[in-house]
RNA sequence: GGCCCGUUGGUCAAGUGGUUAAGACACGGCCCUUUCACGGCUGUAACAUGGGUUCGAAUCCCGUACGGGUCACCA
């Protein structure tokens, strides 16, 4: 075979050198799952932690998988997210392209180095069968295509015989470090010649990637530890060529459970998914980075990270080995944390769009239910169903009126709101202050105790049995008309 | 089945030969309080298992169990 020495040399040179590089590099399937984005995030942080660059690969050599509108999920969620990318598909680089399907002739040409360098081969011996008589028999490739000579290879493939090109594996053992699980030896005879250039001449997925990581730069492969068993292979591909070992950085699973990965055919939220549920960007990303890994030092006890400080800490070694279980309490916490500590403007902002889901009231002020939504609400998605009350008084149970700890039944409640709705109604301005101190005087000149006076009113006006706010916040907000003709409401139902 | 990996409370986890085995979520209790929250205080709860090595082991070694991954011309 003909060796174009010229064609390696230049791509050799176009590779950038002395920086940390990472990619992440994703097939479009049109999901971003939790444990994907987790993956992304790491890869992105360890190149932003040391300066690097970072990388999108699109890894779309399965055409049958290929899902329309797939990438710009991929592209919309790293943006939303903050994973921004030096190189990629949009944006160009100096390694071009990075879309796999558009590097397609280079893998030929990197097979056909492999077999002169003498570590891959020629094999004619078509598709294995499958035997699955007894279903688990080890099956290992062994043939005499490695002894063919030049010259009868160079025959065969004139002559038109399908072929592939399969990896030699020598004999011995292969060692290879993995930042997250230390040092693996496996011996090689556990290793199977695998193909890497199929015989449709596209290579298969190991060998694109070990091509493209290496044309690429890549210092850091970061990856699922699904990959942890071929690692072995990776390695003997790259010393073969001569090539520079990548670090390797393989990530446990994000489980449903303690025996299922994440999922979308188990129905698992997708990030998209998390979105609409509620979730805010922030804490998504905060809660997925310490799913399977924990800062040390100085941040050892740090919970919540923006992107950026995650970006100034995060530490590959303390990425952890163990499989992580998903769990959708803990990130509820996380995003009422994110959620609590937002300006109060921004945060009106976001929960808008939800109490109008259900508060079209022009007359009501959402501003003010906001600022008692905010300590209150874990997912924006609860809202609508928080603040339903302020548009329709709710058909509610009489037996809400009677609570042991405020003191109150339903003879009581009525009385108290009897009491009341003549106060209400010559009270003027209708201020919150002016509503509380008037109702704090009524309940000390009455003798009961606060909440004995608050408690009906507050169920009067609401009609339910929790709500954002006290009897005050919510009969200021409903304003005087409708505050009196509630308590009036409650009179009746009591009456 | 072979090979590889893993195993600290229900969950996420700290821990790298000597600790009363952190912390967070969840759960229980108390306080605060006009409900619910928020906030504060507090409680229950863990080193899979059996052998070594050692004065001493969650930490080191071996076995066992359980779980996961992988053994494609899929990625």
């Amino acid at each position: 075979m003909l060796i174009d020495h010229a064609y390696f040399e230049a791509q050799e040179a176009r590779i950038p050198r002395g920086k940390v590089r990472t990619r992440f590099a994703p097939s479009p399937t049109g999901y971003m799952h939790v444990g994907n984005l987790r993956t992304a995030l790491y890869t992105w942080l360890i190149a932003r932690r040391a300066g690097g660059t970072f990388i999108l690969r699109i890894e779309d050599t399965d055409q049958g998988r290929y899902v329309e509108g797939a990438v710009d999920v991929i592209y919309r969620t790293m943006k939303e997210c903050g994973l921004t990318h030096d190189e990629g598909p949009d944006v160009g680089g100096p390694v071009a392209p990075y879309i796999q399907s558009e590097r397609r002739d280079t893998y030929g040409k990197y097979a056909q180095l492999l077999v002169s360098l003498g570590g891959a081969y020629y094999c004619f011996c078509g598709k294995e069968e499958e035997d699955s008589a007894e279903g688990k028999e080890i099956k290992k490739h062994v043939c005499s295509c490695p002894q063919l000579s030049e010259e009868e290879v160079r025959r065969r493939i004139d002559a038109g015989e399908p072929y592939v090109i399969r990896q030699k594996i020598p004999a011995g053992t292969t060692t290879f470090h993995d930042a997250v699980f230390g040092d693996i030896t496996v011996d090689n005879d556990t290793l199977d010649d695998q193909v890497l250039l199929k015989s449709d001449g596209l290579p298969t997925y190991n060998f694109a990637n070990v091509i493209d990581d290496h044309l690429m730069g890549i210092t850091h492969v970061v990856r699922g530890s699904e990959y942890l068993s071929s690692a072995p292979k990776y390695n003997l591909l790259y010393q073969a060529f001569g090539w520079e070992i990548p670090t390797y950085v393989h990530c446990s699973p994000v489980m449903r459970d303690a025996q299922n990965k994440m999922s979308k055919r188990h129905g698992d939220p997708s990030y998209e998914d998390l979105k609409a549920q509620g979730y805010l960007t922030e804490a998504i990303l905060n809660y997925v980075a310490l799913l399977g890994w924990s800062p040390k030092g100085e941040q050892a006890e740090q919970e919540i990270f923006s992107l950026s400080e995650l970006a100034q800490v995060f530490d590959m070694t303390g990425i952890s080995k163990s499989p992580a279980i998903f769990d959708i309490a803990k990130l509820g916490h996380f995003n009422a944390v994110y959620l609590r500590a937002l300006p109060a403007e921004q945060f009106a902002a976001v929960a808008q769009p939800y109490i109008h889901e259900s508060v079209k009231n022009e007359a009501i002020d959402t501003a003010e239910i906001a600022a008692l939504l905010q300590a209150r609400c874990e997912k924006l998605t609860e809202i609508p169903e928080k603040v339903d009350f302020f548009d329709a008084l709710p058909d509610y149970d009489r037996a809400f009126y009677t609570n042991k700890k405020s003191k109150t039944d339903e003879a009581v409640s009525l009385d108290m709101l009897t009491k009341t709705l003549p106060v209400l109604e010559s009270l003027a301005p209708w201020t919150a202050e002016n509503i509380h101190d008037t109702l704090i005087a009524l309940a000390e000149q009455l003798g009961v105790k606060n909440a004995t006076l608050m408690w009906p009113l507050r169920i009067a006006v609401a009609g339910k049995l929790v709500t954002p706010g006290g009897a005050v916040e919510i009969c200021h907000i409903l304003g005087k008309e409708e505050t009196l003709r509630r308590m009036r409401r409650g009179i009746e139902v009591l009456g």
